[in-house]
DNA sequence: CCAGGTCTGTGAACCGTTCCATTCTGTCAT
DNA sequence: ATGACAGAATGGAACGGTTCACAGACCTGG
């Protein structure tokens, strides 16, 4: 209730409302004794200023937003990791929304930056936004796509060639003689696990005698995986695939869990080679230490966020897609 | 650029601009047919509220703010989680803020929600920030204590009791016939840090053949936790402990990591008995499943939402303490 | 036919800041 | 003494909504 304006400050002070605005945002446009003053007031008064109004005059905020795809994704945090540390460095900040997998989620955190006037929007999108963006660019806020390889789109993304993670993975598991392979992902509309899957088609369409099967799971969860895993594990022993490429560490760790631990004695990478992909802290400190694609989740982060500031600096700038290449990390879970 | 204002779609509507606020704010006073025509004004011209100017005006905004210590502690984003999906049933959003384990960014965060007027602040805080809260207050936000039993302070808290967590996990250990146990944890003024630790010395303090050791970390993480590993593994086999009670899943993780697979052949649980704190997705998928002290985490982000929407309807009301009890999750890494 | 009441809709004040044009003060060269 | 000029401080106009007292329009009962 009490709490107090600038007007305030400005009568404690002695001087006018310019005058303690120009102390806060222009210091060297005012007199050393004023300002001592000034900074007195604000002390005593424990003002503090109100973004509210500071933002409508400047018509901009200082804070851009991330939505990611599910905060429960140590891939994803980390990516934000590197976005928050990066924006620091700019004296900026980072609100973070849980997309959740959800496209409701994901359009209301949308809804809600284009109405706080964030200065940018970085988003791992679920679904077609570039409506939506299309809408906030008009309105001056930048948007840079993160973990979506968007050359389609006029929005510069950041990303890394899943196409060449999801080759890459199986490639390395017909190497160590697999043939009936199992993709573990889904759902398909995201762009992500369509171009892994797409990669492992490709990889698999190069070797006559290995074929690719689908286990379809509704989200990309440990849960999600457990219950893939156990529908494996169902199986008569012969109709089960020898390999299992999942869509990411999450859906791997479930399937793991299921094979190996409520699994009727399958042995990994025995019986079923298992590999991942993120390459996320706790997949070395698996049951079996999860091979894995790795990616580099920070340096993602860290680069759309400066793509995202120097497109809010000059609007007019081309989209640029930035495509990092992923690596393949071998750990037992593939027999390596 | 040619975002519309309210008064864009009065004119286009035919009305005033006090009529465009009734229909978006109070729609039960404005007749169906100019509610009509404001409404296709505003799909037309795509016009989006101005939260800064609604704020301002309003004095308070539609989001909560929400601080964690490390979102890369996936505890933190299932309280996240808990707490987004009870503040979606009442139209409202969580902004995510990452403490980091680090006073400047919590402190960042808190200037940002404060410049922002939000709503209400749920932080787990890291050091002591009922002086920043207070103000908060006086300024007409709620504030919330998360996973910290503040009964000391004049804030409501949600927490779990992390004494008996500490006592649970080591009254198990010593069951299983441990006598030597170390507890792997810091920095020790984070509160859940400390109390688990008292617990441990309390529970140990009743079996007078039982000792306790620190072995210090400088962070809740899972390559903190590693060093520390590594550093049990270095000592001379009878100067190890014959049990280890981590502060947390992630530490765990990393102490399993050290001792499994990088230490010379040290078995968990046969030399050593592991135990971690939180029961997150992934203790179980560990190389050896990992006991821990479960916390209800989603459902301490519910809960401290609940209360801080009262208290933000009420600022009268009293403080309330809610602890819930922690669970002991006995897997093989205790040899359970 | 009019007093009184209910609905709708109006218009202007206001929120707290920033920005800018303007005024004031003092210094200095002419 | 005066005009020019720089630096410091001022005052008021935005910014884009919300709110509220009030005005018309329309109905109803006496």
């Amino acid at each position: 209730m009490a709490s107090s304006s600038i007007r305030d400050v400005a009568a404690r002070a002695g001087v006018s409302v310019g005058t303690v605005s120009n102390v806060l945002n222009h210091p060297s446009k005012v007199s050393g004794p004023a300002a001592e003053r000034v900074h007195a007031a604000i002390r005593d008064l424990g003002f503090v200023r109100n973004g509210a109004a500071r933002q409508l005059r400047a018509g901009r905020s200082s804070t851009v937003g991330l939505i990611v795809l599910d905060v429960r994704n140590p891939f994803f945090t980390d990516l934000a990791r590197g976005a928050e540390e990066r924006a620091a460095q700019s004296g900026l900040s980072v609100l973070l929304g849980n997309g959740d997998e959800n496209r409701d989620r994901e359009s209301t955190y949308l809804d809600l930056f284009e109405e706080q006037g964030v200065l940018g929007v970085l988003i791992s999108p679920l679904g077609d936004v570039t409506a939506r963006l299309e809408r906030l660019r008009a309105r001056g806020t930048a948007a840079v796509l993160v973990d979506r390889s968007g050359d389609e789109s006029r929005f510069s993304s950041v990303s890394v060639d899943d196409i060449a993670g999801g080759r890459l993975a199986v490639d390395h598991l017909l190497a160590q003689g697999r043939r009936r392979i199992a993709f573990v992902g889904g759902p398909f509309d995201i762009r992500q696990v369509a171009d892994r899957h797409r990669g492992a088609e490709l990889s698999v369409g190069s070797h006559p005698d290995a074929s690719l099967e689908v286990v379809p799971v509704p989200a990309l969860t440990v849960q999600a995986g457990r219950a893939a895993g156990q529908s494996i594990v169902r199986r008569p022993a012969a109709e089960r695939p020898d390999a299992v490429f999942a869509a990411n560490d999450l859906i791997a760790m479930g399937v793991l869990q299921a094979l190996v631990m409520q699994g009727g004695g399958v042995r990994v990478p025995g019986d079923i080679a298992l590999i991942g992909y993120d390459d996320i802290d706790f997949a070395s400190a698996a049951v079996v230490p999860l091979s894995s694609v790795r990616q580099p989740s920070a340096l993602i982060g860290r680069t759309a966020l400066d793509i995202l500031l120097e497109e809010a600096d000059d609007p007019a700038l081309d989209a640029r897609h930035i495509v990092f290449q992923p690596e393949l990390i071998v750990r037992e879970s593939t027999g390596g």
